[in-house]
DNA sequence: GATGAATGAGGTTTCATTCAT
DNA sequence: AATGAATGAAACCTCATTCAT
């Protein structure tokens, strides 16, 4: 739609600056960083190696493009996600369940998001990295306006801070993620939303879990 | 003791080994595997480049034997703080506060341990990774029959696998550490053991958390 | 005059063909050949890459043809100077006259000038360079003519051959132009015309300087 | 003698140090500093890549230390004998006549000597640069001084400031050069010389050229 | 046994030039 | 005719690894 308006030009330069992304992520994504050369993508990609410096001013620029693209993308579907109900129990199983859908949609992915986002790589310098976790932090944050207004209402005890909620929530779903990429067959998928929840709402509730 | 059987030779070798394995984890642990070069280990061990590759066939081994040594350590320390009580609130309690103690301890160290035991790493060849992430999952296995025990004593409800509850309970912990080390004024350490378990055992425990 | 005499096609040509002159003549001037690329001189000159191409082969010959063109400009210029007048002082007194005011009114290019006229300077294959210098050498012989017809009439003497005094006017007058380039202050411009003389003419005129 | 003390190692690398500016050096002075590549100064000078880097930060450390080395092996020569001398006369002939020797000794450098010295280059970054002509104006000091002192002394005229003859005197015995370097069958070098200084001299000397 | 100088493959990046539009 | 996106050869430089001493 919105595309369409776009003079001709500039929808085919967004097109390769997408596919360029594209081949980025997928070898980014299965090699890291630091094994993947510009040669490759390049390759990968169908350009010549200076098309892709049109479009990124260096390799450093072009991962941070990479990463940035697609933590914008999970955090905008999982702010979302969080938001779009009125009910607190519902906004987390919600979130748990996009979170999934998330990553199973994008696998080759997340164990470069997981280390970006939380701060285990050392690919980017300092004020790049730190402009992918806020990204993350932000989404957190949303996280925590829920459990803050459960416990509120009253309906989440006051286990933790709101923030820390936050944070126990997504990396258990995070780990549970992890476990199923690197072995589905002993870790399946679908069962995790709710033993997740489950694990949070037993003790976080006031009511008794029946009630969920 | 035990090193002092050895021939002075090789009591030798093994210190020189472990001072080039220290030079290499505070140069991996600050910038990496890709951002440091064998020279700079080299140097800061105080050895010529040729004396490393006498003890290690090339980079990725030295780094191999720097995580894993590492590694070995850390889940040494862990299990047996995790077998050494018969109680198993005591047992679990006992595990926050030694990984606390132990990450604490070992601060430089763990934004490698986390990324490379949980695989979020493009360091190593598979062989290799899997050696470094059987001593977590082995660990996690020794946490989770403190689950399973808790389960089959009744004393915990069987919210999940117990290898789940292993998993989630590892994970959440080394987020707040991760909170912390980023930010430790904002984030003190002292308090999150007991929040951990809390989020945990409020609904884990069959009878009220007040007992415990 | 000339130039309406041309269809509006051809003036259009010559204008882009100067601008694009202009252009290159400034980056090359600041910067030398090697360190200005095509793009810049596109962007300044405000035509696209492409129209270059047009022009110019390669970019070796914008070089040769904004070199050349500066050349031609200067010695026809020197040449004229140095005809204007019967008197032989008077020729050498306007010429050096002349280039003083060529070098203050094209500050930027002479650098450039001297090094490509001189022969310092490995930015042309060997042809087009000669074609360059052939016009410094061209006004060098005329410049010798003066100091030959000076010496026949027995108002000079015989100190060097003409074509040698033409090379040491030329270039004592280069370097100390140069001197006043780099620190104008140190310097200044216009008392060296009457020096260079002085230090020609004590030594080459028949009578006494006071008679000049 | 000094380099038989050092240890065999030292001598060593200097030797190799000497024939990697050796072979940049040639390289350098036929075809300028943008038209040779390190790849091509590796092998000429038998050395793999690295090596040269061992030596120099980069190509233009490189290039630095080739300009510099033999500008001070010209500029100690010329000092020498420059100063060797109480006869202001004898001095200026000595200077010419060593200046001629030091060229015709190292034919291919002095396009670059006299690019680089006079500032008719865009091959060094303003630092560098400076530090090469500093030692060009420095000889250009002690020249001035001998004119200053045969001024004093009543024996040259006072034609310019001292530093104005240093700096004339030297660009004409360079351009005569240059012209013998460029076509040596048509200005051949060994009158030069004597050229060069009657044509300073006539007109300096207080008394007649025929007493010198 | 220890050394570290030497190696050179392979990385990132630039830029003169072409050619489809 | 003018454009400028695309090309890819070739430049500089790094660094894991070897091997003569």
């Amino acid at each position: 739609m919105r595309e369409e308006k776009l003079p001709r030009r500039e929808r085919e330069k967004l097109r390769q600056c997408e596919e360029i992304l594209a081949a980025a992520r997928e070898l980014f994504s299965e090699r890291g960083y630091h094994n993947v050369s510009m040669h490759e993508i390049a390759e990968k990609a169908e350009f010549a190696i200076g098309t892709l410096y049109k479009f990124f001013r260096n390799k450093e620029e072009l991962y941070h493009a990479v990463v940035l693209e697609q933590s914008d993308k999970f955090h905008d579907v999982l702010v979302q996600a969080i938001e779009a109900h009125g009910d607190e129990i519902e906004c987390l199983r919600n979130y748990v369940r996009t979170k999934g859908e998330l990553f199973s949609a994008n696998l080759s992915f997340i164990r470069l998001y997981i280390a970006e986002s939380r701060g285990a790589s050392y690919n980017l310098k300092a004020s790049l990295n730190d402009e992918v976790r806020k990204r993350y932090y932000n989404m957190l944050e949303q996280l925590a306006l829920v459990f803050d207004e459960g416990i509120r209402k009253k309906r989440f005890r006051e286990i933790a801070s709101p923030y820390q909620l936050a944070v126990a929530l997504d990396t258990v779903l995070n780990a549970f993620l992890l476990l199923w990429i690197d072995a589905p067959e002993r870790h399946p998928f679908p069962e995790y939303p709710d033993t997740i929840l489950d694990i949070f709402f037993r003790g976080l509730l006031v009511r008794d879990i029946a009630t969920v």
